[in-house]
DNA sequence: TTTTGTTATATCGGAATCCGACTTAGTTGT
DNA sequence: ACAACTAAGTCGGATTCCGATATAACAAAA
């Protein structure tokens, strides 16, 4: 396994999301969910069945990391963490994705961010 | 189906490129994925089985439609153009996906390369 | 203290999706 | 006739999605 963070397939919504929530501050799973919703207000929420999945596939791929428990808080919570190549995998996927949003914004016509409606 | 293209779960990425490789002109399948290669510079080539259940989902969701025939073209051709739904669909994924770009660039700390003004 | 509500992690299994190998066949060029 | 490319489509295993459900610690009120 060579994994150079090069030519991953494009990251899920779900796998994204979780990336970008941790891409903020270290964070547990249930916070990853609050977090996501907040970021998307409301519009995405996924359950936890979609969070664990994820968390595992991450964990595997090395993009995400646990990271230390912190005293003197909840002991029940499980803190994660981006690696440094999931940093690298996350930036890349954002500037693909920036390049995509710069093709379907000449192709809608839409423009700035003045558009409502 | 009473759906009226609010609170649509996130497109996934096949989805996603197909409906943005219909938003320039109608394309017939095989056009369709070598366009995607095309807008992703190659690093994104969903095979036909990915297509043809997108397109299949798309069609009953009424986000794309098909297109007329196109006479004294190669008659294998089915061609496919969005619908008004697919298109405000695809306006309003790009609208979220962009405040979510927003976010990823604070976290990352990326440097703007992108200004449209 | 008991109860209620929230926080928090985790599993389960059916449904949906992904995806390449494969099939069939028309078109083009030699 | 042949080969290469174009084009649509099928198939089935693997993967992913995702809510219902389970378990339990914590917080605050009753």
């Amino acid at each position: 396994m060579k994994e150079s963070a090069k030519s991953f397939p494009p990251l899920s919504p779900a796998a994204l999301h979780i990336l970008l929530a941790l891409s903020g501050e270290d964070r547990h799973g249930y916070a990853i969910m609050q977090d996501i919703a907040r970021q998307t207000d409301g519009k995405y929420r996924p359950g936890p069945g979609t969070l664990y999945d994820n968390l595992e596939k991450l964990l595997n791929l090395g993009m995400i990391d646990e990271a230390p428990v912190r005293k003197s808080e909840d002991p029940r919570r499980r803190y994660y963490r981006l690696t440094r190549l999931g940093q690298k995998v996350l930036a890349e996927e954002v500037r693909r994705l920036e390049a995509v949003m710069r093709i379907a914004r000449e192709n809608l016509g839409l423009s700035g961010a003045t558009k409502a409606l």
